[in-house]
DNA sequence: CTTTGATCATGG
DNA sequence: CCATGATCAAAG
């Protein structure tokens, strides 16, 4: 089975969803000579690869969508039995200097978050990675009280940092979106703005959607 | 070395 | 039980 092409329309895009419905990981990574790990322990990334690669999205740890052509980001969503996320979602590197200017329009989580396509994977820890189900896949662009209460924690936690005050920044900050470490182990770290300005070393940080606002989009695609 | 793909795992 | 803090592999 050859790798697939990017796909050029949103339609040829959504008929790939639909058509891997249902499927399991495991299905897929057959069908693709793809590798199928025992556990994640290792490879936590897999279940994103896999999906990337049957959609034909490109490659590569690039700044750009998933699907450039088509400006769209593809997200799996790891949800238990009853249709809730398991995991917070990753977005985008917290910048931590050259803060002097940045907004919220020209912001990495915004540029990310304007269209994505959540694909839900039925993914309990009791369930072996290639036995996890894809669900239905969709589009979605934030409304614009999603976009209120993600710029409203953007701007709340970049002005902490802004501030030289990073450190005093933890999980608990946000309401649909915090901050956390995002590193291959706490004795990394990258310079950012410190107490009275100076450059300090701190650990790298991520956004994460909260489960609560992913479960809202859930809510909102499937409930109604 | 950094970013992207995330999930793991323990303290509260 | 669950969220926060910690962690892992691939790829550029």
């Amino acid at each position: 089975m050859i790798k697939p092409s990017p796909p050029q329309t949103i339609a040829e895009l959504m008929q790939r969803v639909e058509a891997i419905s249902g499927l399991t990981l495991g299905d897929l990574a057959t069908q693709y000579q793809f590798k199928s790990p025992e556990h994640l322990l290792r490879e936590k990334g897999w279940p994103g690869q896999l999906l990337e690669y049957v959609l034909g999205a490109s490659a590569g740890s690039k700044p750009v969508p998933d699907f450039e052509l088509l400006g769209i980001e593809l997200k799996s969503l790891p949800i238990d039995y009853a249709g809730k996320p398991l995991e917070t979602t990753y977005v985008s590197v917290v910048p931590l200097t050259n803060l002097t200017g940045i907004r919220w329009a020209n912001s990495t989580v915004k540029k990310k978050l304007n269209h994505v396509l959540w694909l839900p994977v039925l993914a309990e820890r009791d369930i072996l990675p290639v036995d996890r189900t894809i669900g239905s896949g969709f589009l979605w662009q934030p409304s614009s009280a999603q976009q209120a209460a993600l710029q409203r924690d953007w701007e709340e936690q970049i002005e902490l940092i802004a501030l030289g005050r990073v450190d005093e920044i933890s999980g608990h900050l946000g309401q649909v979106m915090q901050i956390r470490p995002k590193a291959a182990n706490s004795r990394v770290t990258t310079d950012a703005i410190g107490p009275a300005g100076k450059i300090i070393k701190t650990l790298p940080r991520g956004f994460y959607l909260k489960t609560n606002f992913t479960q809202s989009i859930l809510m909102q695609e499937f409930k109604a």
